[in-house]
DNA sequence: TTGTACGCGTTATCAG
DNA sequence: CTGATAACGCGTACAA
C-alpha cells in the first residue's frame, strides 16, 4: 500500500513550506517563474493528484452532484442521466446515483445521506406526490441547489425542467381524433402523480376542442406494464360497443393492449388505432410500429444539469428558473390509417 | 445559509469536549450512559448529522464507489448499475457513475480523477481493448480494490464477474443447428474484445461438435445496430444459395437482419433461423420474438457488488475471484420451427 | 515572493 | 470515564 504524495511531502523535497507548494500548484498568488516551475515539475515526478476530499472539507465543495430517480435501468431514466453525467463532466462534477423504487421512505433517506455527504446539488425526479416537504426544505434552506426534473412538485426557490405533458397528451389525442376515432379510451397512472393528471388534462381538453364528450367511463387507471395493458383490452372487448381509440399514458400497457386485441381478432388501426407514451424504443422496432410522445430525455438531463450549474456559479443571487420542453409526437402505423376520412 | 451543526457546537452547549461527544455518538468506548444519552438526545435536538467528507479525510474511507461503462442508457448497463446500487446501498456505499462513450483517454481520466476523489473501490467494464496498464496498476498499487464486469482484462490480482460468452455462443449455434439449420452465419462485434472472440469460439464449437464446416465467409464483423443488421441481410441475399441460420451477437444488428430479410420475402423462422445476444427488452416484445442470450445483469451487478463488498472488509488479505455467471438462452419464434426434423 | 499559523470536522491516542 | 491534543491534506489570511 503505497501512500500518496501530498504537497507537505513536495515541500519537504525541496525546502520550502507547504503553503508555497500550494500556491504553486494552484498558479494562483503571486509566486516566482522558477519555484513554480519547479514544484509542478517535482509534483509531476512525485506523482502528485490533488486530494478531493481534504479540498472539499475546506473548501464546502466536493464537486459531486446526488441525482435521485426511482429506477435507473429504465430507457428514461437512463437517458436523462446520461445527459446529466456528460454535461456535468467537463464541469468537474461527479454524479452520484440513487434510487428510490418509489418508496418515499427512501427518497428521504437518499436526501439525508446526499446532504452528509457534502453534495453542490441534488437532481431529482420526484417518486412520491406527498414527498416530505420537510426535507426538500432542508435542502433549501441549506442553500444546497435542487432542480427537479420530469417530476416536480411546485415548491418555492425551486428549479425544475419538464415537459409540457398536457401537450403531449392533447396532441396524441388530436391526431386519434383526426384519424377519425370518436370514443377514444384513455389509460392513465396513477393520477395523484402530476405528469399523469396533466396527460389526462391534454386527452380531455383534445376531446372538447373537437366536439366529443369526455366519458369517464373510457377512462382506465393503471400500472404501466404489459399484463395491465392486456387487462384493459379485456374490458374494452367486453364493452357493448367496441372504442376506436386509445390514448395510453404508458407504451408498456399500449403494447399489451395490441396484443390482446390482435389476438382477438381486432385490427390495428383500422378498427382501433393505439397510441403509448414515452417513446420507449421497442415502440419504434415493432413490425406494428406503434405511435408514442418522444419526452426529449437527453435534452432534458442536459437542461438539468446546466440549470445546476448556473445556480452553483451563482450561489449569492437567488435563481428559480422553470423549463418546460416541447414533447414530440411520433407518429406510428398503430395509429396510421391508410385511408384517412378528410 | 444556515451552517450544519457539528460535534464542537454540541460540545459547547453540554460544556464538554467535542472528543466526548464524538464517543458518545458512535457508542465506542467506555462512556457513562448519562452523558451518551444526553449527547444523542441534544444531537438530535440539533439536527445534528455527521459531515461524511470529514470523517473520509480523517478515516481514508470516502464511502464512495466509482463505476465506469461505455454508456450508461443501455438496458444491459442500466440493468447491472441498477444492482450494484442496491447492493451497496445498505452498506452505506454510494455510487459515482462515468461513462467512457468507448473513448480510451476518458477511460484513463475517469479512473484519475476517481482515485483522486479518493473512492473506496472500482467496478469497471473495459471499453478499449488496449486499455493502458500503467493506469489499471496505479489502482492495484493504491490498494484500491478493482472489479471488472463483464469486459474484463486478465490482470494479476483483478477480481472480475462475467459471464460464459463461450457458452452463450455454443448454446444459441447448438440450438440452431437442433432446428435444422446447416448454414449458419455468425455476426460478430469488434473482434478485439474478448467478449466477442468468446461468442465466435462458442459458434464454432458448436459447428465443430454437430459436424458442420467452419466457413469464415459466413461471418460478418459489425457495429451493434439495425443498420448493420439490414447491410449484412442484403449479403446474405446476394449469395448463391440463402443461409438457413444467423447468429448475431448483437439483438440489434438480429432486427435489422430480420427487417431486412423479411422484407424480401424471406420467411423466419421457416427460411432463415435467427437468434441474437444480450436479450434486449424488445427481443421478447416483438410479434416475432427474437431468440436471445439472456447475460443476468442483475445478478453481475449483485455479484460484482458483492465482490467489491468482500475485498473491501478484508483488505490485509489479497482476494482474486474470479466469478463466471452461466447464460440464458431464451428460445423464441425467430428460431422455433414449428416443425422440427428428427 | 515566501513562511507562519490556522481552520475545515472528525477520530485516535494519551493522560488524568 | 473524560479532557486535551494531534492528525488527516489542503488553502489562505497575515506577517515577514
Amino acid at each position: 500500500m503505497k501512500k500518496k504524495t501530498t504537497i507537505y511531502d513536495i515541500a519537504v523535497k525541496l525546502n520550502i513550506t507547504a503553503a508555497t507548494v500550494s500556491r504553486a500548484l494552484n498558479n494562483n498568488s503571486k509566486i516566482s517563474e522558477a519555484t513554480r516551475e519547479l514544484v509542478q515539475k517535482t509534483a509531476l515526478k512525485m506523482n502528485y493528484e490533488q486530494n478531493k476530499v481534504a479540498l472539499a472539507l475546506k473548501s464546502g465543495k466536493s464537486y459531486n452532484v446526488g441525482v435521485i430517480v426511482p429506477r435507473i435501468d429504465t430507457t428514461f431514466f437512463g437517458s436523462v442521466i446520461r445527459a446529466i453525467e456528460e454535461e456535468l463532466y467537463p464541469a468537474g462534477y461527479h454524479v452520484i446515483i440513487c434510487q428510490t423504487h418509489d418508496i418515499e421512505s427512501r427518497e428521504v433517506e437518499n436526501i439525508t445521506t446526499l446532504i452528509n455527504a457534502q453534495v453542490d446539488g441534488i437532481l431529482m425526479s420526484i417518486s412520491s406526490p406527498d414527498i416530505d416537504l420537510n426535507v426538500i426544505n432542508q435542502i433549501v434552506k441549506k442553500n444546497i441547489p435542487l432542480i427537479f426534473f420530469d417530476r416536480k412538485k411546485d415548491i418555492e426557490g425551486v428549479s425544475s425542467v419538464v415537459i409540457n405533458d398536457f401537450e403531449g397528451g392533447y396532441k396524441v389525442t388530436k391526431q386519434l381524433i383526426e384519424q377519425g376515432c370518436k370514443k377514444i379510451v384513455h389509460i392513465n397512472g396513477n393520477p395523484k402523480i402530476k405528469i399523469f393528471q396533466e396527460r389526462c388534462r391534454g386527452y380531455k381538453h383534445a376531446l372538447k376542442d373537437s366536439g366529443l364528450a369526455y366519458d369517464e367511463k373510457l377512462v382506465f387507471e393503471t400500472k404501466s406494464n404489459v399484463e395491465e395493458g392486456r387487462r384493459v383490452a379485456k374490458l374494452l372487448l367486453a364493452m357493448d360497443t367496441l372504442p376506436d381509440g386509445v390514448f395510453s399514458s404508458s407504451d408498456f400497457t399500449a403494447l399489451g393492449v395490441i396484443q390482446e386485441l390482435k389476438e382477438n381478432g381486432v385490427k390495428i388501426p383500422e378498427d382501433i388505432c393505439v397510441a403509448g407514451f414515452a417513446n420507449e424504443p421497442f415502440t419504434k422496432f415493432m413490425e406494428l410500429s406503434i405511435t408514442s410522445v418522444d419526452q426529449s430525455p437527453l435534452e432534458m438531463g442536459k437542461m438539468t444539469a446546466k440549470v445546476f450549474l448556473e445556480q452553483v456559479n451563482n450561489k449569492e443571487i437567488k435563481i428559480e428558473k422553470k423549463v418546460v420542453l416541447e414533447p414530440k409526437l411520433m407518429i406510428r402505423k398503430s395509429s396510421l390509417r391508410k385511408v384517412i376520412s378528410k
